[in-house]
RNA sequence: GGCCCUAUCGUCUAGCCUGGUCCAGGACGGAGGCUUUUCAAGCCUUAAACCCGGGUUCAAAUCCCGGUAGGGUCACCA
């Protein structure tokens, strides 16, 4: 069988992580069997739909590389729906609906019409094996002869779903759990326009803190808001793929190729998984630790502040630190800011005499001396490598206390109470600035 | 409320189909420790769960029944 799976969004917003699973479920099925998958923009509703949604759920799909072989959109399929409404009163299963506005139990009854086409329903039992969920029964009496259409050109989701599905050539249905309730009235549709019914796989909601559904309200976080803020897309696709799914092994880290080989419906969870930005925080760090110091730098570039321009020997000294202080890119920047960790790469320290004293030995005279020695051991480097800084500094601070030698140190050149090493940050700003700054601090010790 | 779905550490989950190898494994987060005596990162260690009650069985997280809890859905939205 040829595989055939849809991504079917309403424009009513940001594209989220609530529905980019469910898209990246059938991207990765189709994709794993090679099928194809298409986009179809559900703009039925010409109220709530925008424009600019629909911008952002295509943007946010070409970042992160869900291709699709096709792309609709309903607003520009309103014949092809017309002429099965037509078929569908011809052949007696709806009809055009004399409606009592005045008795409807809708709280808004702004926009009702007096006529209406309902589908005929046949009430009785509807059955269907979901892939994720088994056997699943419902009985369509208390469904009622639901609204299909307002009229023959506006015609209403369930409708318009599985006209789509089924002119599309959709073979496998994979969506979030809460259409499970609206699957037995569209089955009911299908066998009335004489349609093959596809199969269906209901994925689990992916839920808010307080176990809800995700929703623009409740804390989802367009994946956009993710792009903008330095993430990478193999990280968010592989955490993404992994709530809900999970390899017949322990590994976690996946590349795209290996969730696709290794993906199977059979092994999607049931219940609801809540989205959790700290591991989605360390999924991308993870990926950013893989990426060679070129491509990090040119990674982080976008994100760079204007004040980094031309400061580039800085960000490669910098690197390594800038690696391990950092989850995304859009951090970076942050570092560089005042008293943050790598701001006295900037901006020349100011502190208090007192900060250069280790707090567990504070003796002025203990300090200067051990800085003196520092001085003269740094001036002496020809090679200004970490190594080499540490080499020659090191053997005197196990003689002569840790603490009592490399806080001062490190003190003087970063006037920080949190910040790299000294041999790190000596090595960051550089031979001469290193210099400069020691001297500093030895004359207010000298005083 | 009706209908439907679900139920393993705080979170994501493995195991459940084919009962014993599970005094339940991995990961995030937490706690503690190590390190170039500050941070961060890294490494090591550690706490932490089978919703409850009945069965079936020599044996149940795994099978059956009944509760309970949570979620979804009940529109001329999708």
């Amino acid at each position: 069988m040829n595989v055939v799976t849809r991504f079917a969004p309403s424009p009513t917003g940001k594209f989220h992580a609530g529905s980019y699973r469910t898209a990246l479920f059938s991207w990765i099925y189709a994709k794993q069997n090679n099928g194809k998958f298409i986009l179809r923009i559900e703009d039925t509703d010409k109220e709530r739909s925008k424009k600019e949604y629909e911008e952002n759920i295509i943007d946010s799909l070409k970042w992160l590389g869900l291709d699709y072989d096709s792309f609709y959109r309903q607003s520009e399929r309103t014949d092809i729906y017309a002429g099965y409404i037509k078929k569908l009163i011809d052949s007696g299963h709806a009809y055009i609906s004399d409606e009592n506005i005045a008795d409807s139990t809708n709280a808004d009854k702004s926009g009702l019409r007096s006529h209406v086409i309902r589908f005929r329903n046949p009430k009785c039992k509807i059955a269907f094996d979901d892939i994720v969920r088994g056997h699943i029964e419902f009985d369509t009496t208390e469904l009622g002869d639901f609204v299909i259409a307002k009229d023959m050109n506006e015609p209403v989701f369930h409708l318009t779903n599985v006209i789509d599905d089924h002119d599309m050539g959709i073979t496998h249905i994979i969506r979030g759990e809460d259409h499970i309730s609206n699957t037995p009235r569209q089955i009911l549709l299908y066998r009335a326009i004489g349609a093959e019914i596809p199969q269906f796989a209901h994925i689990p909601l992916l839920l808010a803190k307080d176990r809800s559904k995700l929703s623009k309200r409740n804390g989802a976080i367009p994946v956009s808001d993710y792009r903008d803020r330095g993430y990478i897309r193999e990280a968010i696709i592989n955490y993404m793929a992994l709530l809900g799914w999970h390899p017949a092994d322990d590994r976690e880290i996946l590349s795209i190729d290996e969730v696709i080989g290794q993906f199977s419906l059979d092994r999607v969870q049931k219940g609801g998984a809540i989205f959790d930005d700290e591991k989605l925080s360390w999924f991308n760090r993870q990926y950013m630790a893989r990426l060679s110091d070129e491509d990090f730098i040119s990674d982080a570039k976008p994100f760079l502040p204007d004040s980094m321009n031309g400061m580039q020997d800085l960000l490669k000294r910098a690197l390594s630190t800038i690696r391990s202080k950092v989850s995304s890119f859009a951090e970076i920047a942050g570092l560089f800011d005042n008293s943050a960790d790598l701001s006295f790469t900037i901006t020349v320290p100011k502190y208090n005499v007192n900060s250069l004293l280790w707090s567990k030995n504070p003796d002025k005279k203990l300090a200067l001396k051990h800085l003196e020695f520092s001085l003269n051991a740094i001036q002496g480097i020809e090679d200004f490598t970490m190594d080499n800084i540490k080499n020659a500094i090191w053997p005197y601070a196990e003689a002569n206390g840790k603490g009592d030698v490399l806080w001062p140190l490190r003190y003087a050149i970063t006037g920080q109470n949190k910040s790299p090493d000294p041999f790190t940050s000596a090595y960051i700003v550089g031979k001469n600035e290193a210099i400069k700054r020691i001297k500093k601090a030895c004359e207010l010790l000298a005083n």
